[in-house]
This record gives C-alpha cells, structure tokens and sequence, in this order.
DNA sequence: AATGAATGAGCATTCATTCAT
DNA sequence: TATGAATGAATGCTCATTCAT
C-alpha cells in the first residue's frame, strides 16, 4: 500500500494536475476573450505560473486549444458509451445521447463556448475536428440509429449518415443558442424538445 | 440610348460596383485563407485596387466580414419573402425556405465557408449576427410554423421557436459538412433529405 | 532634359537613398553593439525610420548583414579592377591591391569591425561568404600572382592559391589588429610593412 | 596499488574529470551549431548532465566559451614552449612554431571551429582574447623574430612585431580555410608552404 | 553534488491603418 | 478618388539561469 505522505513524490500526478489546470485555464480565457484574442499570458496568468511554463506542458498556443478539444471529447465519448451500452432500446440510446450531449456542455458553459465558438473560427480547426473526435462521435449516432432501423425501430427509408447529422445539428444548434442566449435558461431539458420533433419523424 | 463612354459618369453605380467587386474578393479570400490569415492588402490585391483604397469604401477588416454578411444576408432574406408569398400551404413554404437555404450556399462555396465558418470565430460576431439578419430569418421561418400550427398542417404541442431552431440547426449541419467534404455531392438534394424526417415529425 | 524640379518624383532614388541609409545605420549599430547583440529597433531608430520600415527594404535582420557584406565587396572589387587594370606589372598590381584594402577598411572603422568581426560569427555566414564575393576576391589576387609568374616577376615553386591566401591572411590580420587596437594608427601604411616581407619572399 | 573502488573518491579529480567532459561536450556542440545557436541544455545533454549542473562548474554561458579558449591557449603555449626551447635556431624554431599551430588545430577540427568562428563573434571578446594569451601566444611569436634577427638569419628591416601578426596572419587563414573547405585535406603541410615563402620573405 | 521544473525578460516580425501626394 | 510608403503597436516563443529538493 502506498504511503500517502509522499503525495508529492508522484510526479504523474503532479505533472497532470497541472496541465489539467492549465487547461482549465485556457478554457476560460478562450472562452472569455476569444482565441485569438487571448495571449499566452493570460492563459499562464489565469493558471497562476509563468508564461514559459505553459510551453512545458503544451506545443503552443494552438496545442492549447486542440488539447481541450482532445480532452473533452475523449472524456465525453468514453462517458457516453459507458452509460449507453446498458440501454436496450436504439431509440432509448438515441435519446440518452442527446441528453448527453446537452449536460455535458449545459454543465460548463465555458467549455461549451469554446465548443462551439471558438473551435469553429478556421476550416482548418474544423477539418482536423471532422477528422478526429467529432467523426467518431457522430459515428457513436449513425450506428446507434443503423441499430434501430434494423430492429424496425426506426424507419428504414433514411440514410442513416444524414438522420445522424440532422440530429447532431439540431442537438448543436440548442448548445450555439443557449450560449448566445442572455436569459439563462437550462440546456438539459432542450434534449426532450429535440427528440418530441426528431423521434417522431425517425419512427412511423 | 445610354453611352458606354459616359458610364463611369454615374458616381454611385461605379461607387457600388468597387464597393461589390472588393466584397466579392473579400468573400474568396476570407474563404481559403481563413480571417484572421487574410491580410488587408489580400483583399486589395484580389479586388485589383490599392491597400489604401479598401478604405474609402469600408471602415476597416471587420467592417468587410459585417459587409459580407449583411449583404448575403439581406439579398437571401429579400428573395426568400419574394418566393415563400406566393405558396399557400405553410408546410410547403417550410419545404421551399430549406431549398433556398441548401440552394443559396451551395451555389456559392467561397461565401458558404464564410458563413459556416468565419464568421462564428467570436462570440462578438455571433452575439451580432444574432442580433442582427439571422434572428431575421430565424423569425421567418418560426412564422411559418405557427401558421402551419394554425393551419392544423403541423402539430400544436411544439414551441415554434425550438421546432425552428431544430431546422435551422439541421441545414447549418447540411452544410457545413458540405463544405468540409472532400468528395462534391450537390448540396440542395440534402434539403429534401432533412425535411423527409422534419416534416414527418412535425405532422403526425 | 529632365526637370530638377521633379527631384522627389524619382522613386528610385529616394527609394535606394533610404535603403543606403538603412545600411549605414546598420553598420554602424552593428559594429557598435555586435550583431546578435543588436535589436532591429536600434538599426531603425539610428536611421531615424519606424521599426516596420526596415523591413520595407531589407528582408529581415540577417540581410541587413548580407546586404552589408554585398554592397561593399562588389563596390571594393569594381573598384579595385578598375584601379588595376591599367597598372602593367603584376608585382605592382599585387602590391596595389594590398593598399587598397587596407585603405578601403581603414577609412571606415565601423565597416572594418563588421567585416573583421560580426561577419565571421558563424560557420553559416562564412560559408556563404566565401561562396560568395569572397572568393572572388580572392581569384583576382591569385590571377595576378599567376600572371606574375608567367611574367617571371614571380617565383613559380609556389601555388598561386596559397599564395594569395597568405596575403589575404596577412593583410586579414592587420585589419583586424587594427580594430581591435586602442592607440589608434594608420591602416594603409601597413601594406608598405607587408608586401616588403611578402614580395621578398615571392620574388627570388 | 591504488584502488579502482576509491578513483571517485578524490573530488578533485573527479571534478576536474567532470569539467573537462562539460568542455569537451562544448566545443563540439559550438562547433556544430554555433555558438549563439547552441543552448546550454544542448551542451548539458551531450555531457550527459543535468541542464543545471553546468553551473557548478562554469559561471554562464559565456565563462564556457572563455574556458574553451583559456585551457587550448595554455596549453598550447605550453606544450610549444617546451617543444621550442629545445630547437637552437630561430629560424628552425620558428618554423616549427608554425607546423605545431597547424598540428594543434588540424588534430581537432571542432576547436579549430570554434577558434576560428565562434572566438570572433564579437569585439567583446576579440578584445579580451587579444589582451588574454592570444597576445602571449603572439609574444612568443616576435621574441623568436627578435632573437632571429639579432642572431643575423633574419633581416633587420623589419618590426618584429610587424612580420610576427603577418606570419599568424597567414597561419589564421590557412586554418579558416581548411575548416571551412569541402573537401578535406590535411592542415598540418600548409605549415611547410607557408613557410616557403615566409622564411624566403624574412630572410634574404 | 546533482537535478530539472520553473521562471520571465527579451525581440524579430507582421500588418491594419493612415496620410501626403 | 486613388495610391502605397510609412508607421508602430502588439505578441508568441525561447532559453539562460535559479533553486527547492
């Protein structure tokens, strides 16, 4: 059993602290300035270190922001199929996808500023995205909906590939509005309004 | 009969055109090379004029990507009122408004990229256009809804708004994954293929 | 007959006027502070010209330095041919070469530093030195030694190519000598000291 | 019998062993990057030592450069002196006083490096090397010519000191060429051509 | 003695904008 | 109107050096 007192002799744990911190960091000065309106320092100031000790932990400034996106989604595609492999029903994991997808960005609204703003500012941004995370998670849907059309669930007269985007796109366009919106209101429950439209014109 | 030679001598359509022939190398090159990438002088050199000149007819960089959405955007929003008037079923005119939409981006890839991706690069821009032409369209089309509400086209026990920004985010989906393909499918075909869902589940 | 009163309308004038004057603050900032240890900014201010503006005419700090080297050796060695050419014996035209760099370095110190010293502060430049002007330099030394030995003025057990690069190393070192020394003393006077060891012992 | 278990217990030793291995790791890296380009971890990971441990045994950056040259100076001067005092003749003494420059800097090619680049990258320390052994190592260079000429093999026309910088002169080039030549030939006979014409120079 | 994580000063370069012509 | 030379503010990143362990 290891001895607790030398917390600080674990230098993973140290050293993944703070990136973590620098990350959280990052997020909220993206999130609140912009990225490219957002220096370095601010991003090191906010995490309270140096500027140059950034460089230690990331790249550079880009690094920063493809390491939140890393992150996040790595940490929410593994969430996402931990929670839904114990549901029986396409339908109902359709369902729980979507509540997903609003809870984790409606839980940090900066994150979410970042997802859906500040990710978005350069195709070359988006088409390292498409290429990475993002395309795995959209696979999450497409299959999942390929599932339902073949235990007749889900009509079988739509491709499955475009059922999924428009999904998606409904689920991100709640997320943009919400993090526009100045009256605050919950995100979660837009999940429910999505899936009354969406569900209903998948099934028949 | 109007003299070719005297056709510099009406200063506001000569005005005009400078004006649009520098927007229209804005929108290429705002498209390949991102915003913040572009250079001013870019522009210039696109348009065939001096850095300098840019100025007489815009305020400054940011005043070109407003320009290029206010005037997009109003020219979409003005033919879209022409061509939904004379189409008496809200349901159709719904049909027809996702067909414009796919059909207006799709014809014009440079100003497509603009719009799905440069100008969400800042939550300023967003906050703006928001506020601006897109909640302008966005009313168009939750008008629309509750008509077909009234009509008993559609069914009644959805809020206009949200059922509004599900098809929005729907053809945003369509085509911002249109222009980060790298195989070129037609564009408008996809409007058929989100309403073939939509509508269904706005019917019942 | 060109109008005098146009004198400012001539860009290329002025434009080469102002990159002239660029160079001159350069070299002598550079040979005051070292290169490494000097900023753009001093160059600029020395000029009397905005920071960016150096950077209108040179590429960047390092072709402040070639251009540096560029512009005084072709200047050095037209200037030399010139001189040369109408002098009959190679023994004079050796022993004329060797005044004129000791006169042309000595009557700029600051020039003098850059050369003896900031311009050999890495295998890098010195490469591209001698790829460059350089060796031509030295080729009009060893031509002249060659055609004195066609001549018989000279010696003919000796190869022309390291005979030359012993003037070369010799005359290299009272320039720098020179530089470095705190009494200050006449440059061109030394050649007379050289070339009465170097010529005996060409000469036999 | 001494103790191979114990070789690490004189510090001294130990010590030196290690400064010298930080040396050694310095003049290779100086040579091969350059001096301004190399970093101290750079010489830190080729000894094979931590980033900081170089500061137990230099000052700065600077103080290894200095001690580059400090400890070859000495002992070259040392190793040339004993070599020297042997030799009757000036003239001969002389001339071997040239074949062990080339000899020196022939054998490791990085020093020449560095003594002929990196030394000259500044007036600072041009300066402080002239006034530091270099104007020894000249010293032992005149007293030769000196005591040469009162011996009546050289002739009397000429200042010492004169003919002692154009002999380092001529020696320095052959160096600088040979380090920065392609193809690679051996150093040590340039000593021989040097002193061809030379010793013909100073003689008659 | 040795380590190496942390520091933070320092700087070349870019480019939106201006303005004299 | 149009030009384009000149401006100068603004910033990501490096790396010599320190110091707690």
């Amino acid at each position: 059993m290891p001895s607790p007192i030398k917390e600080k002799a674990d230098p993973r744990r140290s050293s993944e602290d703070k990136r973590a911190a620098i990350l959280r960091a990052a997020i909220k000065v993206f999130a609140r300035k912009g990225y490219f309106s957002s220096k370095v320092a601010d991003v090191a100031a906010a995490a309270g270190i140096a500027d140059g000790t950034v460089y230690l932990y990331f790249k550079n400034k880009e690094d920063l922001l493809h390491s939140i996106f890393d992150r996040a989604m790595a940490e929410f595609i593994e969430e996402g199929r931990r929670e839904i492999e114990s549901i029986a029903s396409p339908a109902a994991r359709l369902r729980r996808i979507a509540e997903l997808h609003l809870e984790k960005l409606g839980a940090d609204r900066d994150l979410a500023v970042v997802f859906q703003v500040e990710l978005r500012g350069s195709t070359k941004f988006m088409r390292e995205f498409s290429a990475a995370g993002f395309s795995e998670y959209l696979g999450i849907i497409c299959k999942t909906i390929e599932e339902g059309q073949r235990a007749g669930e889900f009509r079988g007269d739509i491709k499955p590939i475009i059922a999924g985007k428009i999904l998606y796109g409904a689920l991100d366009e709640m997320v943009t509005n919400w993090i526009l919106s100045k009256n605050d209101y919950q995100l979660p429950p837009m999940a429910g309004e999505v899936m009354k439209i969406y569900s209903e014109g998948m099934t028949k």
